[in-house]
DNA sequence: CGACTTTGACCTGCGC
DNA sequence: GCGCAGGTCAAAGTCG
């Protein structure tokens, strides 16, 4: 497993990436409140054996299912969408070149959420051959290449077949963790206002290629510390001086705040008395298909 | 009034 | 080259 790890972030091919993120002893399926934690140690690099420890109780596969936050609410992660009766049919991912499909039921059909991103919809069209339009949706987090599609499956309509395309940039590495005091602001607004999209898809993408690029250093971290990303948290370091800004928009995004933060969310508080309409609340209607729980890992990686 | 959705038009890739 | 199907764009409409 060792070998696997090393070899999967010095080679940083998609698959392996892939394999990495749904592996049973992957670093990237860690708790909330372990996330919080680690957060902590991430400020001193001395405590490497700590975090160890730390992913050494990190969840299991299992917990891709059984954790979700609609299905199981033993994070407290979610009391607003405990009503959401979704469960997964189907135990793997399917993937098609460089998408990646989810078959879930949704039960009810309200109250359908999403993973707590915001999904611009773009495009709806009906495909031949099938009753049901699909939608498109683009994750609007600036940076974020990641999409998906949504359709009713034909052959049980109460099944929604999402299919995720692109790098979701915050799930790939929640491994870039807040400096717990810095200031966190809505991304999509701030992004706005200071660069442009296509600058910030530009960094990010470059970030991507940084890290695809810079693979003797990565085995080097990585055989010292394999089963967790020292490399990821280097290049989050690296970026924020090389770009003269922090990962906002990309990497201090709402999702992993509240993954290290669940039981003080005010993103899901239901009285929010921010002018801010970012983010919406999983609930949010644009959304119709519901995503992988709140700390598993990147499952639509491909660049 | 801003944010978001809808939807027809347009673009692109692929098979014939 | 042509037509079809899927994907994306962008103006208009809707909503809070």
């Amino acid at each position: 497993m060792e070998e696997l790890k090393t070899s999967t972030w010095s080679d940083g091919s998609e698959d392996d990436l892939v394999r990495e993120l749904l592996d049973d002893e992957s670093p990237f399926l860690v708790a909330p409140h372990e996330m919080m934690i680690m957060s902590q140690y991430n400020s001193s690099p001395s405590n490497e054996s700590a975090i160890n420890q730390l992913v050494s109780v990190e969840q299991t596969i299992d917990d891709i299912d059984s954790g979700l936050p609609v299905t199981n609410c033993k994070h407290n992660l979610l009391p607003d969408m405990s009503q959401a009766r979704i469960s997964i049919l189907e135990k793997g991912w399917s993937k098609v070149e460089n998408k990646y499909t989810l078959k879930i039921r949704s039960c009810g059909g309200s109250g359908m959420s999403d993973d707590g991103y915001k999904w611009r919809k773009y495009g709806q069209k009906f495909i031949k051959n099938s009753p049901f339009p699909r939608s498109y949706y683009r994750c609007t987090n600036p940076g974020c290449s990641a999409k998906k599609q949504v359709e009713q499956s034909i052959e049980d309509p109460d099944t929604l077949i999402i299919t995720y395309e692109g790098l979701h940039l915050h799930y790939a590495f929640p491994y870039f963790l807040l400096n717990q005091s810095q200031h966190v602001d809505p991304p999509f607004k701030k992004l706005k206002s200071t660069i442009s999209k296509g600058e910030a898809q530009a960094q990010a993408h470059e970030m991507v290629l940084t890290m695809k690029g810079d693979k003797e250093a990565e085995t080097n971290l990585s055989s010292a510390s394999p089963s967790h990303g020292p490399f990821v948290v280097d290049c989050m370091q690296a970026w924020s001086i090389e770009e003269g800004m922090g990962p906002q928009g990309l990497l201090e995004d709402m999702v992993p705040s509240m993954i290290r933060n669940p039981s003080n969310n005010q993103y899901f508080s239901s009285n929010s008395s921010s002018s801010s309409s970012y983010p919406s609340p999983p609930t949010s209607p644009s959304s119709l298909s519901w995503s992988p729980n709140y700390y598993s890992p990147c499952f639509n990686v491909g660049l």
